[in-house]
RNA sequence: CGGGGCGUGGCGCAGCUCGGUAGCGCGCCUGCUUUGGGAGCAGGAGGUCCCCGGUUCGAAUCCGGGCGCCCCGACCA
């Protein structure tokens, strides 16, 4: 019986390893609608805690909550041209309720950038008014062909943050503000390093003048957009008659900005550090940071040692480590052990009548840190003691393991499509060249080597020397990233 | 949309070629023994075999049609 009850190895089948990890990680589960799924406790409670740290950071960027419906008249969405481009495939549209059928039909929202800036423009009159910083955590629904767990949901759990401005260049502060805000969070709280950058006209969300975008690398060296930052520029006030009076007296359209991450980051981190036992949560998103598993064999014993694990989780709750005692019956504690490293739980402490004797404790982390053995016998004090700087390590360790990964899975000064495709074809990952803006280019190699412009990088990421030579011939106008894409 | 796979107790599957009244593992329930890396034994519960139609004395099995889900390629957070 122990044959089946491993995950598939993330070397033989990546796909599959993924799929293994979230469903037996009890991340999620396949509902009965094609494409959709149900997010279960432990990976809902990853989400609340990435919703937690965002929403902070989103009130400390002086933003405030405001939820707007689900449904949305049909005829809002078709007012941006290359919006209504962009989404139109995939919607669900609403167009019999209430027994009969609707004058007009509703849109189940795909994002809410239409109804949004149409209220906008009801409560705003005067520069006085602007600007408007809001967000909200919502579902949406996208009716995709291809679909997988976390990654590509038909309906999905997303933040969408819409500002309105007086002035373009306030505007685009601000889309800049909020990838930085993004981008922080990735590394401060998932330790997935992403890339920043510009994307190119093909690329970008559909009604934007510019999108920026956070790419993360995940460990079969593909490309995630993990969060995007849209400069709208008057698209959609010029729509929906946003408009304002300046304090010189006219009147002008306001500036907009959209940005949004979704349960996709969850996704995220699975690729970025799950391996072949499971799940690998960072310790600052774990629900449980740290499960207490008392060992026993005769009654006396089980008492003395669930005793000892209860008031050693106290000492750790009152230190702010999230614990939990599984002091279940019917389970051996091999069994719990494999459990808690599937679902991920970051240190697993182990209390049995042999440490009671020695006063001391059994921490086994869920990874091999660096130069760390992972099963590490302690005083219980100390234990206690070092958790929280354990956690702090742990959580270190798995950004500095994934930027050293994403490092050495970038090509740099890459200089022909030829090259380009070997390493597509081969190990994958971000490749840097030159580009002349020809989008003819663009598109004839993600033709020939199913790569794709993930962004125009940030200048912190570009090449110290700066590519003379387009990847398609020619000169360089810029430097591009390149990587095959979820 | 194209290609592939699958649909049988809660889960994973066998049975289908060659029709004869449904089985295995895990899980679940009860009891006893267990518990430091996926416990053992004994007893037990649980199934419209995806749906509709056809062939047949008889269909999980053969034939026709339909539906659903998953995976792989073109579009997308």
């Amino acid at each position: 019986m122990a044959e089946d009850k491993g995950i598939t190895p993330q070397k033989q089948d990546f796909a599959a390893w993924y799929n293994e990890v979230v469903l037996r990680g009890e991340l999620a589960d396949y509902s009965p609608v094609r494409g959709s799924m149900v997010i279960r406790p432990w990976g809902y409670g990853i989400w609340e805690n990435m919703q937690r740290a965002l929403d902070a950071r989103f009130k400390e960027t002086g933003h405030e909550n405001a939820y707007f419906p689900l449904l949305i008249p049909m005829s809002f969405i078709e007012k941006e041209k290359e919006h209504v481009e962009g989404f139109k495939p995939e919607l669900a549209v609403v167009t019999h309720a209430g027994g009969k059928e609707l004058e007009e039909p509703l849109v189940v929202r795909p994002t809410s950038e239409t109804i949004i800036y149409s209220m906008y423009a009801k409560w705003v009159q005067s520069y006085r008014d602007l600007p408007i910083l809001l967000n909200q955590w919502a579902n949406v629904m996208r009716w995709e062909l291809r679909t997988r767990l976390f990654l590509r949901t038909s309906e999905f759990l997303w933040q969408e943050g819409h500002t309105a401005h007086a002035t373009a260049e306030e505007a685009e502060e601000e889309t800049r503000r909020m990838l930085d805000v993004y981008r922080t969070f990735m590394e401060e709280w998932i330790a997935m390093p992403p890339l920043t950058g510009l994307k190119t006209e093909s690329e970008k969300f559909a009604g934007a003048v510019r999108s920026y975008a956070c790419e993360a690398l995940m460990q079969d060296n593909r490309a995630l957009q993990a969060g995007t930052s849209h400069f709208l520029g008057q698209n959609f006030s010029r729509q929906f008659d946003l408009t304002f009076q300046t304090e010189g007296g006219e009147e002008d359209y306001a500036w907009n900005t959209s940005w949004g991450v979704s349960t996709r980051l969850v996704g995220g981190m699975v690729l970025t550090h799950g391996d072949d036992r499971g799940v690998v949560v960072p310790p600052k998103l774990a629900p449980t940071q740290v499960v207490v598993i008392p060992i026993w064999r005769t009654e006396e014993e089980g008492t003395a040692v669930r005793e000892k694990a209860e008031s050693l989780a106290l000492r750790l709750r009152e230190r702010g480590v999230r614990v939990r005692v599984d002091a279940r019956d019917q389970l051996t504690p091999g069994a719990k052990f494999y459990e808690w490293e599937r679902k991920g739980v970051p240190i697993r402490m182990e209390v049995g009548p042999k440490d009671l004797k020695k006063e001391q404790v059994v921490l086994v982390s869920r990874v091999e840190l660096a130069g760390e053995k992972r099963k590490a016998f302690l005083p219980e004090g100390e234990a206690v003691e070092s958790l929280p700087g354990r956690l702090d390590a742990f959580q270190t360790a798995l950004l500095e393991r994934a930027v050293a990964r994403r490092e050495e899975n970038s090509y740099r000064g890459v200089e022909s499509i030829g090259e380009l495709a070997e390493i597509m074809e081969g190990p994958g990952g971000f490749v840097y060249t030159g580009w002349s803006g020809d989008p003819e280019v663009e598109e004839r190699v993600k033709a020939e080597t199913k790569a794709t412009i993930r962004c125009i990088p940030d200048p912190e990421f570009r090449s110290k020397k700066a590519p003379t030579r387009c990847v398609g011939g020619g000169e360089a106008k810029m430097e591009v990233v390149w990587a095959r894409a979820y």
